[in-house]
DNA sequence: TGCCAGGCGGGGT
DNA sequence: ACCCCGCATGGC
């Protein structure tokens, strides 16, 4: 398959007046498939599909197999780069936080790239009960494994995250990718999706966020920190904060209060933007795993490091980061 | 080597 | 409303 340059515009002017470091925001979370320093491939339709090449200095080209509807394009574009969401009120509490005050003075500039609503679930199932790096192989793992290759005119090509009908069609070859009994749930949630039992996005958008979270819990094997980790991602819907044993303890030693009560605490410190600054957290702490962020805390070290090996930061830099298993 | 890790659901109380 | 356990896999 492949896809027409359907048009080509800069959107650098408009990054930089309203603060935008698309290094920053281009770079984090993204994998060496999407990003290799400059140039990012986002996929802005996973059905059609559409895939937008953006420099980090702005130059943007928008492909598609059908051009008719560039004008939606380029406005998911805009959204999914968070370009004009004002974060000045998440900033204004950042500043005064003991954990993300310098994060959002050096990083001020970082947006949350957002994406598909199937791949953050998948990407949220992948983080379930495992460590950083092991959640992430097993995202590289189903891209490598599923991902799908098209040509982009005279562009070279980019390979697309799994449509859910790829895993419907052979959900086999997840054993191959490491994730474990989390397959089933994998499974679950692209049949839910092929089989369009969820709501539209458009209509999603419109709900409350805890019928969100509701509708998402419906599907088995997807909890509250894997359906708000996907509102988060997916809908720049930060409300509701993906709280895991990571943040739990994390909040309750530095702000001295019960696990139990972590959640309200967070929620009151950072009110709608509640996700957003718990995405931040991990950015800011390269993902360490919970013993070494508490260490890194104490020192103080609340910036992300480019030397730790794979983290949120520098997930991009690397092609895989475990050993692939060897299939029989 | 045997734990254990950014969850979850099912079963207990 | 809690608490507790098992669960695939890979890293240490």
């Amino acid at each position: 398959m492949a896809l027409k340059l359907c048009t080509e515009f800069s959107i650098g002017d408009e990054a930089r007046s309203r603060g935008v470091d698309l290094f920053k925001t281009l770079s984090v979370y993204n994998l060496r498939h999407w990003f290799d320093g400059s140039t990012a491939k986002i996929v802005l339709d996973l059905d059609i599909p559409v895939v937008a090449l953006v420099n980090v200095d702005g130059y943007t080209k928008i492909f598609a197999s059908n051009c008719k509807e560039i004008d939606l394009y380029v406005k998911k574009l805009l959204w999914s780069l968070g370009i004009y969401e004002d974060i000045s009120s998440f900033q204004s509490i950042a500043s005064r936080d003991p954990l993300l005050s310098r994060f959002s003075i050096e990083w001020s500039g970082w947006r949350l790239r957002s994406s598909d609503l199937w791949w953050a679930l998948v990407i949220g199932v992948c983080q379930q009960n495992a460590s950083f790096r092991q959640g992430w192989s097993m995202v590289i793992n189903i891209v490598d494994i599923y991902g799908r290759v098209v040509e982009l005119e005279n562009n070279g090509d980019v390979v697309l995250p799994p449509h859910p009908g790829d895993i419907v069609r052979d959900p086999s070859r997840l054993i191959d990718t490491g994730v474990g009994y989390r397959a089933k749930t994998i499974e679950s949630i692209a049949r839910v999706f092929t089989e369009k039992r969820i709501p539209s996005i458009d209509d999603l958008q419109k709900m409350d966020s805890r019928d969100i979270e509701a509708v998402l819990r419906g599907i088995r094997g997807v909890g509250s920190y894997t359906a708000r980790l996907a509102m988060t991602l997916a809908l720049r819907r930060y409300e509701l904060p993906p709280v895991d044993r990571w943040l739990k303890k994390i909040v309750s030693k530095v702000y001295g209060v019960d696990e139990k009560s972590a959640e309200d605490i967070w929620r009151d410190m950072w009110g709608m933007w509640s996700g957003l600054a718990a995405v931040a957290l991990t950015i800011a702490l390269d993902a360490a795993p919970l013993r070494e962020a508490l260490a890194r805390i104490e020192r103080g070290e609340l910036l992300p490091k480019i030397d730790t090996g794979p983290s949120p930061a520098t997930l991009w830099r690397y092609t895989a980061i475990v050993k692939r298993r060897i299939c029989r």
